[in-house]
DNA sequence: CTAATAATGTGTACAATATCACATAAAAAT
DNA sequence: ATTTTTATGTGATATTGTACACATTATTAG
């Protein structure tokens, strides 16, 4: 499953990995292991101690928590990001669970390697630092997304944030089942296939199984925004 | 109200500043100015171009967003803490608004001074990065016990999270107001009051209006656990 | 000190969403 | 291919919490 990585000549090299030096590189490979993952696939566990900084290069994957009765997911994100920084460097034991929802493409970068990488290269820090902020404002965003919109506009922006974030095509197929759907917008999995239903009737969406069509672009943005 | 700061010897020194060596302190004492605010006093607006960071030196803040109707109070925070980096550093504009509930004691630090000292000293780069790590995993928390707990339980939160985290008390004045409570739980402000009328009936805490004392601590936190 | 304004408490009606129930469809396992 | 499991759609009902109304109490301004 894994294999030794080639960082100098990655395709995939992230921005803050850009500012690392010929040594640094070298330390790199020497300290980072290379997976391929397929759907399904755990990639970091909630509750287990975490000693490895996670870079998606490609692929997509979910950030969920699991709770007593159902999970909420936290966050859908694609390649090229790291994950698991937070939970990582300021915390013993990972608050949260990763899990590709497609294939993925993933490096584990030993938590020292990458923390000498932060103190002895400022470019370095500053792009991480960046990435950080980016996450904490988009954080923020589902925040207030959550608590000042009903189901529909939710589930609203959980389809422009396919579009916009992710898949950046009109026609895509959810990567999520509707339980995950409604974990993901805080709804239940009852409420997103009427909404979904809804939105169909309405012309806003083509919908086939999985296979979703954004028809009406501006009337989605008005539901996002009004409910 | 602006006045020039003495870098060097503050008593309210943040843990990151603590590795800026004898020139970066200078550089701190040339841009950056501190001023002592009042409760009500506005710190940062949001929509509004910005071009410090800020240090909560002494105080307690709340930072919100300011909706068409009401604003969600994203965080109380106390000093010694950075307020507004993503904000600042990842954005033009301030995503969200901070105000002092209380007296507070502030820099006001310029960004480019900022941004040189996580490029130049890897030490201060690393505890700027644990902060924000600290704040998405705070912002993670808050996003999840929203979502999963009813109103009883994340007013049990509230009231524990003020307990823990900024009085350190079992009795203290609640700094903000029956509105600003639901704005910061996400409820209404009749809520608030009914459900706080329920926790003292119920012998959990004891309420002479904004003054609360926490009487079963474990009660509290099943409520919060439970709702 | 008194008037004006803001904050708070509580009852009732209403609306949004969750829960339950079950039918159907799709996917996975044998 | 057939069985089993998982995912989905939709109606009926229950629950939660919001919205509105109004009385009461603090707080602020003049």
């Amino acid at each position: 499953m894994f294999e030794n990585p080639q960082c100098e000549n990655c395709l995939f090299k992230s921005h803050a990995a850009k500012f690392l030096n010929i040594k640094q590189i070298g330390e790199l490979e020497q300290n980072c292991a290379l997976a391929d993952l397929k759907k399904g696939d755990i990639i970091f566990k909630q509750g287990i101690f975490s000693s490895n900084i996670v870079y998606i290069k490609q692929g997509i994957v979910k950030l969920f928590v699991e709770g007593p009765y159902n999970e909420q997911i936290l966050k859908i994100a694609k390649g090229p990001s790291y994950l698991g920084i937070p939970t990582t460097l300021a915390e013993k034991y990972n608050r949260y669970s990763a899990m590709a929802i497609d294939n993925v493409s993933a490096c584990f970068i030993d938590v020292a390697t990458f923390k000498s990488f932060i103190q002895e290269n400022g470019k370095f820090a500053y792009e991480v630092i960046i990435e950080l902020c980016r996450n904490e404002i988009n954080l923020l965003n589902k925040c207030v997304s959550r608590a000042q919109k009903n189901a529909r506009g939710r589930i609203a922006d959980a389809i422009l944030f396919l579009y916009n974030e992710i898949f950046e095509s009109k026609t895509f197929n959810i990567p999520l089942t509707r339980q995950e759907l409604g974990n993901y917008v805080d709804t239940t999995r009852e409420s997103v296939s009427r909404i979904l239903t809804e939105f169909t009737t309405d012309k806003i969406i083509d919908l086939d199984g999985k296979k979703l069509t954004i028809l009406d672009f501006e009337k989605l943005k008005l539901v996002s925004q009004r409910g």
